[in-house]
DNA sequence: CGTCAAACGGACTGAGTAGTCCGTTTACGC
DNA sequence: GCGTAAACGGACTACTCAGTCCGTTTGACG
């Protein structure tokens, strides 16, 4: 990736915005041409970035993991550690609940780009809001984030914020 | 279905074995093809029989929840109220546990044949042993078969066996 | 401008699959 | 056995979709 030129970079980018929205409606089945009508170009044009469907798939993944590692670094740099956490955790499951057919992706393509950084950045999270004493001490910060990740997977459509809460509440000191 | 010829009666109940097998392990997306391939005969056999793809899959479904009313009509006529509805959630679990692809042929096609009387046969279980002083009595018996259906399905890989006890000791008396 | 490589996209290929057709085989009653 | 309707299954159609080809367009640069 030297030098791109202009409107392929435009339309780089345009395909990356329609994959997301479409495989996030629509999972790992949806088709390649959708997603190239979407962006408004012809489905050559995406094959010519992402070799395979399966690149174009990973490289919308790897955009969102990149997504959630900047709301933790955020969360990290905030001086309060308390509300932080809570903050960093409304806004990471907002952003993953808000696209169902996305987590089928990660399981289809089951390589997980930059999953085990993301883990630990939000243990450093964690750990950080215990200090400060702003939650139980009696779990081990590695433990919260497939805690509040079952509960959201496991909540009846459309009540995962309720349960969110409850979880949340039930790790409050 | 007024008679059937006895090789048609066998392949029938093949294919419907053979789609059981294949629809369990790989999902709403196996192929009819490969389903009449392992029932040993030709695809034209299984449409036949089952005019849509999704027809075979909906009578795959109805049998297993055939199955599963047997096991609560066993447990409800249990002497023992208690021990009966332990060993109904165990049998239940297994069997649904056992094949994860169903849960996706159900979710695919959305009609749940007889889910509804499914989930009354097993409040009446749960009501039965929390008369019987085996479950503690302030959760409504609907709401527990949702609540454990939960915790399967946000079990980790392998793990939901362990889940299970878990839930199960919190809801005893 | 004029040039030219980079980028484009419509048309094509090939694989897979749901569902149909029809000539052949087989169970079963007589 | 024999005749026949039921059942069978290989071949066929129609369609979708991933991935390729190639003639045309366009952005960048002198």
């Amino acid at each position: 990736m030297v030098e791109l030129r202009a409107d392929a970079q435009r339309n780089l980018e345009r395909v990356l915005d329609a994959a997301t929205e479409v495989f996030a409606a629509s999972g790992p089945d949806a088709s390649v041409d959708e997603i190239a009508k979407r962006a408004g170009v012809g489905h050559a044009t995406v094959f010519r970035r992402f070799p395979t469907k399966d690149d174009l798939m990973f490289a919308v993944i790897e955009r969102r993991v990149e997504e959630m590692r900047a709301i933790a670094a955020e969360a990290l740099a905030a001086e309060d550690p308390g509300p932080a956490f809570f903050d960093f955790v409304h806004r990471v499951a907002e952003l993953s609940m808000s696209a169902p057919g996305l987590h089928k992706c990660v399981a289809h393509c089951g390589e997980k780009p930059g999953a085990a950084e993301l883990e630990a950045l939000g243990a450093k999270i964690v750990a950080r809001a215990q200090r400060a004493g702003a939650l139980r001490k009696d779990v081990k910060p590695s433990q919260v984030a497939p805690f509040i990740r079952d509960a959201l997977t496991a909540a009846p459509e459309g009540e995962w914020r309720r349960y969110l809460e409850v979880v949340l509440d039930g790790l409050r000191a």
